[in-house]
DNA sequence: TGCTTATATAAGTATATTGTTATATAATAA
DNA sequence: TTATTATATAACAATATACTTATATAAGCA
């Protein structure tokens, strides 16, 4: 594992925002299998809003990417971003979200946009 | 590297603690040598009371203990916490505190306790 | 003992965070 | 075009966070 070192003030960042149970679930999940809002809305329990609310914090931050395909919008992980393996190492500790993407399998994709 | 995996709830918490740039820097202080609150204080130009209030979240999570000497409390990293291994995995990846601990050399410790 | 030093804690304040509801925008479908 | 669906954003409210100042506690010292 490659031990890059970055600033005090950008790693306390990324873990401010990555502090958050959902966000952190949202980021190991994107982490496995690009998903749209309405899949997140749908596999978190949460509002619309509030999840877009997480997405565009996660944006500004640059850990994730955005692609509008048709009405949808998927988000993926960033894997371009300077502290993507810092993430991946933080998200290895974390259990994989095999569970949400076989709900989402089960349940068919795009479950709550029809 | 082990890579032993906590809930979401769990790592979520601690990224949380770690998410503040203070808390993240003392972590990586502690973690190279114990130190006094008023070293801390001296060294990271914060008051008192600031300090102390960082050093409670970090006790209250189990990352630091206190071990009192004379009229001085040292903080010491918990070595023994569930989390520990993880913790020095974030840690790696920023700056090491060497120049902080060279102050202390410096100035002589428990530089603001005399 | 009373004074000083080191630290913790309580109370208050300003700001940040995270949700809510309402509305705007953009794409598709009828 | 109008209606519907997917998403973003604005405005607001409740709560959390991170300081401040004032005070309490505990140890060492004169």
């Amino acid at each position: 594992m490659k031990q890059t070192v970055f600033s005090v003030d950008e790693t306390a960042g990324i873990l401010k925002l990555l502090g958050d149970k959902t966000r952190l679930s949202i980021m190991a999940l994107l982490d496995k299998r690009d998903c749209c809002v309405c899949e997140l809305v749908e596999l978190f329990q949460m509002s619309q809003p509030a999840i877009s609310q997480h997405l565009r914090k996660l944006k500004d931050a640059g850990l994730v990417r955005e692609t509008r395909k048709a009405q949808w919008i998927f988000y993926s992980v960033n894997k371009k971003h300077e502290l993507y393996a810092f993430i991946q190492d933080i998200l290895a500790h974390i259990p994989s979200q095999e569970e949400k993407i076989k709900e989402l399998e089960t349940k068919g994709t795009r479950i709550s946009c029809e």
